[in-house]
RNA sequence: GAGAGUGUAGCUCAGUUGGCAGAGCACCAGGUUGUGGCCCUGGUGGCCGUGGGUUCAAUCCCCAUCACUCUCCCCA
């Protein structure tokens, strides 16, 4: 019996890794272009931090985080999702981060502990970012633009782009007790589910998939109906840059966030008819959090997360096989293998991948693997040619091969650099 | 937290109404005395997920357990 990783948590390795460095590599690249800077904050951070952050009440914290007590007796946790330590990080190193706006972004791996499924794992990674330091409706449709804009480069296709307000606490409070007031006389048309959300939080009630509450919940009464001045001329602003961008989005009133920290504008990216786990990438407003996590100031920001293997499933396409190497050495026998060694070593330094048989099997065995390794050229070490200072140069796609000198041999190979 | 399905070779999967464990691909070797892809021949490789039970006999039946996949819930 071999060991296993742990429940819920998977290796990546090549050639599925491959595609993962790209998608970090695009999202670094967008990032820097969109004026964000990287921050990396650690995996593990005092339990406090996210139930105060991500919400007491939240599923999040009532039932799916890896918490335990440390040597020294504190409760640590692994971080459920990267926002909460972004933003004690830029609280606690304040002088490093200078003026606002604070543009970061983040990649890495985060923890819950739910019954894994297709697109849900308990060690799943998010690419995130987080504009800090302004409530102007135009930094909202910044983060927009450029996840609209990532998520292109990354291939994505068929999305769609759905934006919401949930108010402030000037004008929530009001909605939230209007919709549960609604809701009371609905009460018999809910699923079970609902009935008790009803009374938890009302809003969940609009995010529910059954078709009873959707239709029970038809004529609700909506929050951009409810909003206050402040709010609504936040969210036209953001909608008419985003339309001043010419990135498509729809209104739906009935998103709903599962954090509380989330405030006035909400989007959501998500895939018609992948089931349960059709967001790809999710993010919004929340003014509030830095005071929530004991900040003096009131520091304003928006962000987003993005689910990496949500999005890899998604843009998944057939890769064609990759060469493992550029040249191949094949050894006619064992007592070339040194010599073949130096070779392989040398050329690595010039930048030239160059595989060789360590077992040194038959000859044949040596030319099938140089094959499948996707080598363009075969050097041949044998008895003759190398008393006579030369070696083979095969090209593999031509079948053709000649005898050349040792040093003009390795002057061919070293210009087989990716660079030249 | 609730429900369903699946665990047999490195991979994809057959199979036995309970009686020596199978194929394709992959791998190794040979056909070709020093040369790849195609083809042919042969070979290596399995505690039939794990533990218990029933039985003369269990990979197969029963119970438990673990893992994976999927659904609900929730979320990225």
């Amino acid at each position: 019996m071999t060991l296993q990783p742990v429940r819920g948590m998977k290796d990546i390795l090549p050639p599925e890794s491959l595609r993962w460095s790209a998608l970090e590599a695009t999202f670094r690249a967008c990032a820097a272009a969109h004026g964000y800077s990287e921050i990396r904050t650690p995996i593990l951070e005092k339990t406090e931090l996210f139930s105060r952050g991500v919400g007491e009440a939240t599923d999040i914290v009532e039932k799916e985080m890896y918490t335990f007590t440390d040597r020294s007796g504190d409760s640590l946790t692994l971080r459920p999702e990267g926002t909460a330590a972004v933003v004690r990080s830029v609280l606690s190193g304040r002088s490093e981060i200078g003026e606002w706006p604070a543009r970061l972004y983040y990649i890495g791996q985060m923890f819950r502990h739910e019954r894994p499924q297709k697109g849900r794992l308990r060690q799943f990674h998010q690419l995130g970012a987080e504009l800090f330091g302004t409530d102007a409706p135009h930094a909202d449709a910044e983060v927009i633009a450029f996840l609209y804009r990532f998520l292109s480069q990354a291939g994505l296709t068929g999305v769609s782009l759905q934006i919401n307000t949930l108010g402030d606490p000037e004008c929530r409070p009001g909605y939230n007790q209007a919709l549960a007031d609604f809701l009371a006389g609905r009460d018999e048309m809910l699923c079970d589910d609902c009935r008790r959300r009803r009374l938890t939080n009302p809003l969940r009630v609009l995010d529910c998939k059954s078709e009873k509450c959707i239709a029970a919940t038809a004529d609700a009464p909506s929050i951009l109906d409810m909003l206050c001045d402040g709010c609504r001329s936040h969210f036209e602003t953001v909608e008419s840059a985003l339309r001043g961008l010419a990135v498509p989005f729809e209104r739906n009133p009935r998103m709903v966030r599962g954090l509380d920290y989330y405030r006035r504008t909400t989007f959501e990216f998500v895939i018609p008819g992948m089931g349960a786990q059709n967001t790809v990438a999710a993010g919004g407003r929340y003014d509030g959090l830095a005071e929530m996590l004991g900040s003096r100031d009131r520091i304003p920001a928006i962000g987003f997360a993005i689910g990496v293997e949500r999005l890899l499933m998604l843009t998944e396409t057939d890769t064609p096989p990759v060469a493992s190497s550029d040249v191949f050495i094949v050894a006619s026998s064992a007592k070339f293998l040194p010599e073949a060694f130096l070779w392989r070593m040398e050329l690595a330094e010039k930048g030239v991948r160059a595989d060789i048989d360590y077992e040194c099997r038959s000859m044949k065995s040596q030319f099938r693997r140089a094959d499948r390794s996707g080598a363009s050229v075969v050097v041949v070490f044998g008895e003759a040619e190398w008393e006579r200072g030369m070696v083979g140069y095969r090209d593999m796609a031509k079948g053709q091969q000649e005898e050349l000198a040792v040093d003009d041999a390795k002057r061919r190979l070293e210009s087989l650099s990716t660079g030249g």
